[in-house]
DNA sequence: ATGTCAATAAATATCGATTTTTTTGAAAAG
DNA sequence: CTTTTCAAAAAAATCGATATTTATTGACAT
């Protein structure tokens, strides 16, 4: 068998490039909430044609990151705190679903993955890498749940939030406030297995986490 | 001011035209699941260019009905029981949700659009007119709910269920059985604003015609 | 001042052709 | 036989140019 695995880096095509680079801008807010996007500025700003462009843009409309008028082209998503709302409620609901489903499937391989997680977040230092690494943290308490679609509208919910933290302050506000010892307790409970508590742990943390931006978000 | 609303047809793009149409084909089944979806083909058979294609096939990977594998081009999502299983239960969970929302903000305008929702779905006699009323029927129920991204995946999950309907039984499936007094029992609780009985029989609706769609997709 | 309307400008949408990548399949090597 | 190689064919991706649609502007009438 020939092997190869996926994580050499392969060529990648000129619309997951403009895919992923203007899904960044659009997260940190380089590009802000409601700004016309136009083909012809993106176009010339990422060196493609328009056709890589376009359905760069059609595809973060599945993301809800980016607005598609028909005939009038696109837009960066708007803001608003009662999206903002909307986000960590119902983040809350699918997450707690998912959370418990996947410890009430729990097995060892699970358990050793959610242990790295946990241990390359608080390793991590840098503000990029600890991004990522809490984000991999979170959907990795999730992964077991067995639920291929409930895990992508939690990964959109993830990331559609974390817009708004770089709306309430540069994206470095959750530094601020001491979450290593909340990620700690959904931590401990979820590898005990004890559903209650870590259900608990991780809505006392959005909701600790959606009344600190609230109050910063008070701009919009 | 100039009075201009929008319910008069106005030219359509391509892009929209193609979406509309390869939407419908993935749902009834004419274009099959996990089938490639090869641009040249497509483009012909709907006389556009490739551009127009290839965004109203991004598109629809929002939607969960078309799969997009970079650099070797689209397919239709596959489909499976657990995959109807799953969204069985995701529906069953967002839909309680939305529905004890949408109650629990009752209105006399909610109310209304319910009785009428509900008459035109009683009303409709072709196959095609009731299936759009039968939708608008439990969108509505969900309508008030002031949470537009749970509608969005509500409607998003409506939808993939279709196509194992049409999986099932070449669509006409749900005729055979009897589910007006369903209908009527979720109806009538919830225009009473008895959110518990409309949540018992919302769910009982999914209940049974996950059972009997079951039974059909053994094929699968 | 204010609203209308046509001309103009700008931007979107689309096309047809070209480039790049993947797939296929037959011949060569083990 | 099976596996590997490699060139031809097929398909995806991309580009540059053009057609269509929407937005803007400013003269003109109200």
């Amino acid at each position: 068998m020939n092997m190869m695995d996926d994580t050499g880096s392969r060529e990648i095509s000129a619309t997951r490039a403009a895919y992923l680079t203007l899904r960044d801008m659009i997260l940190v807010g380089e590009l802000p909430a409601g700004k016309k996007l136009k083909i012809e500025e993106l176009r010339t700003m990422l060196k493609v044609g328009a056709s890589p462009v376009r359905e760069a843009l059609s595809l973060l409309t599945s993301d809800m990151l980016v607005e598609r008028i028909d005939q009038r082209g696109f837009r960066a998503a708007p803001a608003s705190i009662a999206n903002f709302e909307e986000i960590r409620t119902l983040r809350s609901t699918l997450e707690d679903i998912a959370l418990r489903k996947s410890i009430a499937r729990a097995n060892a391989d699970w358990e050793e993955r959610l242990v790295l997680a946990h241990h390359k977040m608080k390793r991590s230092t840098g503000t990029d890498t600890f991004e990522e690494a809490h984000k991999s943290f979170h959907m990795t308490l999730l992964s077991n749940a067995d639920s291929p679609m409930l895990e992508r509208y939690c990964s959109q919910l993830y990331d559609l939030n974390i817009r708004y933290r770089y709306l309430a302050a540069g994206g470095a506000s959750y530094q601020r406030r001491d979450i290593a010892a909340e990620h700690e307790d959904i931590f401990e409970a979820a590898v005990n297995g004890d559903a209650e508590a870590a259900s608990t742990a991780l809505l006392r943390h959005y909701r600790l986490t959606g009344e600190y931006l609230t109050t910063q978000l008070s701009v919009l």
